[in-house]
RNA sequence: GGUCUCGUAGCUCAGUUGGUUAGAGUGCCGGCCUGUCACGCCGGAGGUCGCGGGUUCGAGUCCCGUCGGGACCGCCA
């Protein structure tokens, strides 16, 4: 039907007789026999010039055979890849009339009430920007494949209709028609079914999988999303992330047409210390400083005997922060678990600070010394239990100087050796396993599984993009002696790890290899390098935060008969 | 489950201390226009002020509830 898209033609191509096809954008009328029609599609716009009287309107489908010229002297759109040349001499052939859009189908809409661009997707998408953010997700999908073909990765899909497993996120299920009673779940990851694959002598798995996880959603969660999910045999730590990063590399250097340098790693400890977060934003500095010793003979109550008093600087904020903002940081620290906050605001021969009476002249100058603040700077010092001194500052840390996300530069980083056990589980005074309960120890830890199990670092990491958690992966537990010490370290029986997990670990008796693996959020990665902060605008047709599609009006209810099929009953909704 | 925030024309918004017939831009429809490109000029249509209740002589405006969108906390092994 078409010669060309309206974003190709250029002087080249002058004297050509072309056809496009596309959507009609804005139309410049003259009189009854000279009209500019802008000619849109997914390449770019085309203006045609029209002589005759033809009904052309905003977004009628259309067919455009004419004549390829330059511009008149003077008429030249710089703004237009195609502006050097017009189609001229047109004859129109209208495919399909279109009622007016509802609202402007170009960068205006990026304005416009998310809500009703879900609910007419279909022209949200005819959109430059929703066109490039899709052709980004399709490149890194393909680079992402590639990368792990010629790394000797065997694509194999997995099952949608799985068993529910009893931990990790809220699952979606699916009644059984030929049971009634029972159900199918969704899979909220190929977690097991990967590790069975090594198992079953695959060495090397990958899939860009759909997961499904039924918990609340955020700009960088969705009730469905895509992992590009591997599993390898015969492997330590390095081999996994080695291949994990020519992946993800792969993907930046497709869209970005640049190769990040190597990705840097850091210990969960170190991120913990330098950011208070685990899932750290390396673009910008304020990080966390010690100053325990500082504090170590004061006089100050709230940070007499505290285990870790840390502190952030914020330069140059002392003026522009009065008390009202600095209460609601105050609230917002303890609302984060800190007892308070201090403030200090330096001054040129001390510090103004309500607590200021409380610490000595000393103290004032060695946390000036420490912070390395000059007049005019702020200091926000938490002194609490080391993780929640650590986690408070990290949460005011990205509330004070956290970029959008998609602001560049780009900062990859691995979280390697997270603790393997991490808080306490509040019904059963258990133990809480940091990454899942497969996930092997660090090996020079293991002799502190009975003096001090929160001490047990694992060999599970994370992949880091601006502060976003792109990714998790771990190396499993493969042999059933260290399995059971983990077991009985999390409190779990040998009855009860055998009801819960015996489908899963039975299998490995016939001889599980050493493995490990990874899977990422390609969602996540898509946004950021797309320049996007949320994961909607680069997914074709997402859901709403309360789960709903405006478009589809999905969930609905369904026919009473299906229901009956099922056996299921609805019961009426309790308040 | 919680905190915050938004909801007025197709779209983006304004709307005074609670006071006459709720406005603007844009889009849409009609007319004029032979070099525009956010074309221009003239005219017109278009409103359940999200919904329900309350206070009041009088509510877009105040109060309560509710629905919908968004950000965040909880949650996401």
């Amino acid at each position: 039907m078409r010669t060309h898209q309206c974003g190709e033609l250029r002087s080249d191509d002058i004297g050509q007789t072309v056809s496009l096809t596309g959507w009609v954008g804005r139309r410049r009328e003259h009189g009854e026999h000279l009209a500019f029609v802008d000619l849109r599609d997914h390449t770019g716009i085309t203006q045609c010039v029209i002589n005759d009287d033809v009904d052309v309107r905003s977004e009628y489908v259309v067919r455009i055979t004419g004549v390829v010229r330059a511009r008149p002297e003077g008429t030249v759109n710089d703004s237009l890849p195609t502006g050097q040349v017009e189609v001229g001499e047109c004859e129109v052939e209208i495919l399909r009339k279109a009622t007016p859009p509802p609202f402007p189908v170009d960068a205006r809409a990026d304005g416009v009430d998310e809500n009703i661009r879900l609910q007419h997707r279909y022209i949200d998408l005819r959109r430059e920007r929703m066109q490039r953010n899709l052709r980004i997700r399709s490149a890194v999908n393909a680079a992402v494949r590639k990368a792990m073909e010629r790394q000797e990765f065997v694509e194999v899909e997995t099952p949608m209709l799985v068993p529910s497993t009893p931990e990790g996120a809220r699952e979606f299920l699916v009644p059984s028609r030929k049971e009634h009673g029972a159900f199918y779940a969704l899979p909220q990851s190929p977690q097991l079914f990967k590790q069975l694959l090594m198992v079953g002598g695959v060495d090397r798995y990958y899939q860009i999988a759909r997961c499904l996880r039924d918990e609340d959603l955020r700009a960088d969660r969705q009730y469905e999303f895509m992992q590009l999910d591997m599993e390898m045999s015969f492997v330590g730590q390095d081999d996994v992330l080695d291949a994990v990063s020519e992946a993800v590399l792969d993907a930046a250097e497709a869209v970005t047409g640049e190769r990040p340098g190597p990705i840097e790693r850091m210990t969960w400890l170190e991120a913990m210390e330098r950011f208070g977060v685990d899932k750290p934003d390396l673009r910008f500095g304020m990080e966390l400083v010690e100053l325990t010793d500082v504090f170590s003979a004061t006089e100050f109550k709230a940070f007499a005997g505290a285990e870790a008093i840390k502190g952030i600087k914020v330069d140059g904020a002392a003026e522009e922060y009065g008390r009202n903002q600095l209460d609601k940081l105050t609230d917002k620290a303890k609302s984060a678990g800190a007892k308070g906050l201090v403030w200090l605001k330096c001054t040129d021969d001390g510090v103004d600070s309500p607590v200021a009476k409380f610490l000595s002249d000393d103290e004032v100058s060695a946390v000036k010394a420490a912070m390395g603040a000059e007049t005019g700077d702020l200091i926000l010092i938490v002194a609490d239990a080391w993780m929640t001194t650590c986690e408070v500052l990290g949460t005011l840390r990205n509330d004070l100087g956290r970029p959008p996300v998609h602001q560049g530069p780009y900062r990859y980083v691995w979280i390697i050796e997270f603790p393997l056990f991490v808080g306490v589980d509040k019904e059963s005074g258990r133990p809480k396993p940091g990454h899942h309960p497969f996930t092997m120890p660090h090996p020079d830890d293991v002799d502190k599984f009975d003096t001090d199990p929160m001490a047990v670092r694992s060999i599970a990491y994370d992949l880091v993009l601006n502060g976003w958690e792109l990714g998790s992966g771990s190396i499993r537990i493969h042999e059933p002696e260290l399995q059971q010490k983990v077991f009985t370290a999390l409190g779990i029986t040998a009855e009860e790890a055998d009801r819960k997990f015996g489908f899963f670990l039975n299998p490995f008796e016939y001889g599980a290899p050493p493995h490990g693996g990874f899977a990422f959020g390609l969602d996540r990665l898509v946004a950021i390098l797309a320049g996007e902060d949320n994961i909607r605008e680069v997914i074709a047709f997402p859901k709403t935060q309360n789960g709903t599609d405006p478009m589809t009006n999905a969930p609905v209810e369904v026919d009473p008969r299906q229901l009956a099929d099922l056996g299921l009953k609805v019961l009426p909704k309790i308040d």
